[in-house]
DNA sequence: AAATGACTATATTTGCGATTCTAGTCATAT
DNA sequence: ATATGACTAGAATCGCAAATATAGTCATTT
């Protein structure tokens, strides 16, 4: 028996590459193997389809982008504050291009992929749910109506991914965490609870998506 | 000489209301007649295309929403608030429905209608103009990026209007407008600079849009 | 003068065969 | 056992002519 010399993560790092320049709909499978610099025939003997693949590469982004968001909070001393919390998975996201890709595809070819209205709204559901825990832990003003709160930032978050703005993001995601901390943080020094529920949180999502 | 028994109006109502149902794409000079109750002759009597029709839609549209934004201001004790303010523009536009069509529309035919970036782009230096006036009369936090606050409020309007969210529209503006009074409203208790200067903004925009 | 609606010229859509592209295969090579 | 890349089948795109839809006109009517 011989060792496969073409490890799978060249495969997706190519494959990521070419999302992140030529979006879901642009990406060819003779392109992501000379990206590569392997055979096409390789792609298939570790996927089965493109589309699994594709999939492959989207969990690999999630991981890759919830792992950056750990490292973030965890750097952040006052990390565990909801205002941090927020503007580090939102910069954590944008670090990794070919996620945004999912965001930015009128809903291409790859159905499967796109986050459809169904997956946006699960994805919110688990928003308004991690708000509510903090909000138990005494981090997020416990009067906000955690469901709109979800709801809003939702939206924020799927129009700044979806488009270029001429502010540069960084400003803008500034600015945003800047309104959360007036209007969401509350008061207390010690927000070592809030970055213990993100971090189980971010882990848990980790392991989900992880091959095995 | 025969006074013209068609009122300009009746064609503009017409044109709104499909313009609501069908979108700026789906709208036709003969629906807009029949609509109206008139024949399509006429249409041509009162405008010279299609697209000076459609503008004047458009333009009387903004008048009324800008109306009935002074409306919800003036009725409100606190209207001079900036959360009260953001609120209630937002507010009065989603009650013209066929102003929802231009945020909507992929960017149609009608090209000249849809608010092009460089368009959605002056819309938005009015917006940090009015946010740093705000500023000046101590209605709105003076610490806070004008620049910056005013773009993620339109990313936030695009993406509101863009699409029709689960969560009622009523309530995520409610909400956002409560963050807005937690962020960005200082403590000052009377507020009727803000209402003057608004007032003084949308009747200026009013004066601008009508036909003479 | 004002309004009508049948009419036309043009733009848009449709149908469809020819052409090009690309996911996936497999005989061959290492 | 792995890897290769020429090859194929089917899908997507293109070109274009026929069919349809619609903006705008204008002779006629009120």
């Amino acid at each position: 028996m011989v060792r496969p010399s073409v490890d799978t993560s060249v495969i997706l790092d190519a494959a990521a590459q070419l999302i992140a320049e030529l979006g879901f709909g642009g990406v060819r499978m003779d392109a992501i193997a000379a990206r590569a610099g392997v055979a096409k025939g390789v792609l298939y003997l570790r996927f089965a389809t493109k589309e699994e693949l594709l999939r492959a590469v989207v969990d690999r982004e999630l991981v890759l982008a919830s792992r950056r968001s750990i490292e973030l909070v965890e750097a952040d001393p006052h990390g565990g504050s909801f205002s941090r919390l927020f503007g580090h998975a939102v910069t954590a996201l944008h670090s990794r291009p070919a996620l945004l890709r999912l965001y930015q595809e009128p809903s291409s070819p790859l159905r499967g992929l796109a986050p459809d209205a169904e997956r946006v709204r699960a994805r919110e559901l688990l928003g308004t749910e991690f708000i509510r825990a903090l909000q138990r832990e005494g981090i997020v003003a416990a009067d906000l109506d955690a469901d709109v709160l979800a709801a809003n930032l939702t939206l924020w978050n799927q129009a700044l991914a979806a488009q270029a703005p001429h502010v540069g993001i960084d400003a803008l995601v500034l600015g945003m965490g800047d309104l959360m901390a007036r209007a969401v943080d509350t008061g207390v020094t010690d927000t070592s609870a809030g970055k213990r529920a993100f971090v189980a949180f971010a882990e848990a999502l980790i392991s989900e998506r992880e091959r095995p």
